[in-house]
DNA sequence: GCTTCTTTGTCCTGTGAGTGGAGAAAGTTG
DNA sequence: CAACTTTCTCCACTCACAGGACAAAGAAGC
């Protein structure tokens, strides 16, 4: 079968193809009320988009007291294939053009196994995903990876827990591989996305979107744009300081925030714990599963467990003082916490909320909501769809 | 004499005004080669401003080879009025169109003394401007005070260290005094403009502008573009936490660095320096003054007391770890420091530089230049000037 | 002084973008 | 069945803009 060929022809048709991804099926006339056309001039670049088969008219609303009016949606075989790498596992989507997700799959993998290793699990997932039926092929593929991009390129830069991912030309191999455009970022800035596009970020100009999960990392939304930085290692809060001559970090320092709260170091502190005795709870665990991880200290303080919930709080507070410092410098509308480590739900965030409202200065926290993330892991995969759709949705 | 009153009409007309003030006269054939017009076109809009009387065709350039040019020029007698409030000073001064410095005045002034007297005076200096023949009236001015601004209104929100402005309709009632349009900003972000103008921060798209000066701030701009935030709080730096259980800062927390490192803490420590006995240096600069601030500490330092070096070391450390951890959020491709400070030049300078280098990662600091501002004191009026252009040189 | 070449600026016409109104199509309501 | 609504289409007119022809003005060579 043939995929999407054609690309929107002006910023008209960018504009009502966002639109339809966005709101879902209009009439005409619901478009006319949206982009500021008049209704001759729009009716062109519907039929326009209407040939290229970008959208299509399926079908008569229901009347509101007059002539039926033709829904006109986005083609309902495009599909798109939202990829998230992870430090620890991968999880890829199918979605269709309005990003809903038709399927998804999570494995565990190690991203240090190497690009090409991940490689072919990626595309080994993504021939399931299209052999359950879910798909003929992709029009576009976005794909996510922990560390930062050169984002024209699509190319890892110096990646600290990826290592040998450096300069692998991802963007380029994954659009030969598939056969499809493909748009490569951070996982973090993805998950930002996604809480825009589909969770507790819609309609906010400017936030924050930290994501804790074997590393730490934030994703920076200003004026509704991703801000990537010079060099794309924007919102590596990872090695900011947080504890004066603190815990030796892996890339050299002391102290960095990484070090004292991360999926990692979470899991370290809490073995370290039950080998101490501190806790009968953790200590059992470890018994049982030989090591332990953030889910047994999630798990420990959901039972109660005082050690378990200590550590979390502690690590909350260490975490709320660094937003605190970003929240006043940035001065965001609103600050997501999302990651594997959202399991720790509510000691930790009220343990972030406590320090960001001490610290920060009343006009920033005022009106501050400080909120989980509502899609969880499917943040990610759904951030990857709309950036690629955000490219094959513009003017070429 | 009649002021400026057209604005361009459309967005070609906005993008040749800001050319040629950004890059001065040209002919119509250089102004071809930078906006991606024809020449009919081009010569059709051109006409028209020349019309409005926004740009003047003034005699010929010479021939280069062929038929010589007119010089198209913004209107010679237009002028813009920028203010700079501190805490304890008022510059004003007058520019031309190009925003060149045509006359600038500075005055002593407590920002404390409230939005009345602080009027009063601005509007004297004024006065005393266009007295001295540099205008016959304004066309437009730009206000920075040293606090919040909720932008898009031009009054100062929840201002800490200017108690009595809050709220005050800073916009309006210069626009009323001065009979021009007007548009109000925070001081940090006017340097910031003023240095991407004029100074350091020419053609640098990401760039952190650090201003230490009685307090201290910082000045965003991400995609050439001032980021104000939320609530028009963002960098707001001066109360991040710098020292844990550090000294009290008058917000009401400890450890904020400003209560460490500012214009006001370097002359309270070198006080205290000087009464310990400390320094024989600062102690006769004390005798002699009854007081003492940075510009003591300076001259001590330059004179090669150790304890004025140390004080400066200690500060410049101070600061630059709360930049590391800006730098590996922002990822800025350059760090301008400047404000009243920088008299303590080359000792900040590599206080600060030490620690970002050290502590953010080698991907974010690997090509960043940290300077400091070229402008000193006319950074502020200047970026004023920049800000009300910028209004009136877009499409009304 | 004359020709040729270069550069700058103007004029004119064709094309396509876009608006707004008239009216057809297809409903609902009484 | 008439009256009213809503949706969609068609058409004529306006304006933005490109691109080529050409005029103006000067430099360089003979």
């Amino acid at each position: 079968m043939r995929r999407m060929t054609a690309r929107p022809a002006n910023a008209h048709q960018a504009r009502l193809l966002k639109l339809l991804r966005d709101g879902g099926p209009h009439s005409r006339a619901q478009l006319g009320d949206r982009v500021d056309l008049s209704r001759s001039k729009l009716a062109v670049e519907v039929d326009r988009l209407l040939e290229t088969g970008l959208v299509v008219a399926d079908g008569l609303a229901a009347s509101r007291g007059g002539r039926r009016s033709h829904n006109i949606r986005l083609a309902p075989q495009l599909r798109f294939l939202g990829v998230d790498i992870g430090a620890t596992s991968i999880d890829v989507a199918v979605t269709n053009a309005e990003l809903e997700i038709l399927g998804h799959i999570n494995q565990p993998m190690d991203v240090r196994d190497g690009p090409v290793a991940v490689f072919e699990q990626v595309l080994s997932m993504a021939a399931k995903l299209r052999a359950s039926g879910l798909a003929e092929g992709f029009d576009g593929a976005g794909i996510g990876v922990p560390g930062p991009v050169r984002f024209p390129e699509g190319v890892p830069v110096a990646p600290p827990i990826m290592p040998g991912w450096d300069g692998f030309p991802v963007r380029e191999a994954l659009s030969q591989e598939l056969g499809c455009p493909v748009m490569v970022d951070n996982d973090v800035n993805l998950m930002a996305m996604g809480e825009q596009h589909a969770g507790v970020a819609r309609s906010v100009g400017d936030f924050l979107c930290v994501k804790i999960g074997t590393g730490i990392g934030c994703g920076i939304v200003a004026g509704g744009e991703v801000h990537r930085g010079t060099t794309g290692s924007a919102g590596d809060i990872g090695h900011i300081l947080a504890v004066p001559d603190g815990r030796p970090c892996a890339c050299g320092n002391r102290g960095c925030l990484e070090a004292h709260f991360s999926g990692a170091a979470l899991a370290r502190d809490a073995k370290e714990a039950a080998q101490q005795g501190l806790s009968v709870e953790l200590a059992s665990r470890l018994e049982t599963n030989g090591t332990l991880t953030a889910v047994d200290v999630a798990a420990a303080a959901a039972a109660g467990d005082a050690t378990a919930l200590d550590l979390i709080r502690e690590g909350g507070n260490r975490t709320g003082q660094v937003i605190a410092g970003l929240v006043s410098f940035f001065n965001p509308g609103l600050v997501v916490i999302g990651g594997g480590v959202t399991g720790l739900g509510h000691t930790l965030l009220a343990a972030i909320r406590t320090q960001v409202y001490r610290q920060s200065l009343p006009l920033a926290t005022g009106n501050l909501p400080i909120v989980l993330g509502e899609l969880g892991p499917t943040a990610g995969v759904i951030g990857a769809a709309r950036l690629i759709s955000d490219h094959l949705f513009s003017p070429a």
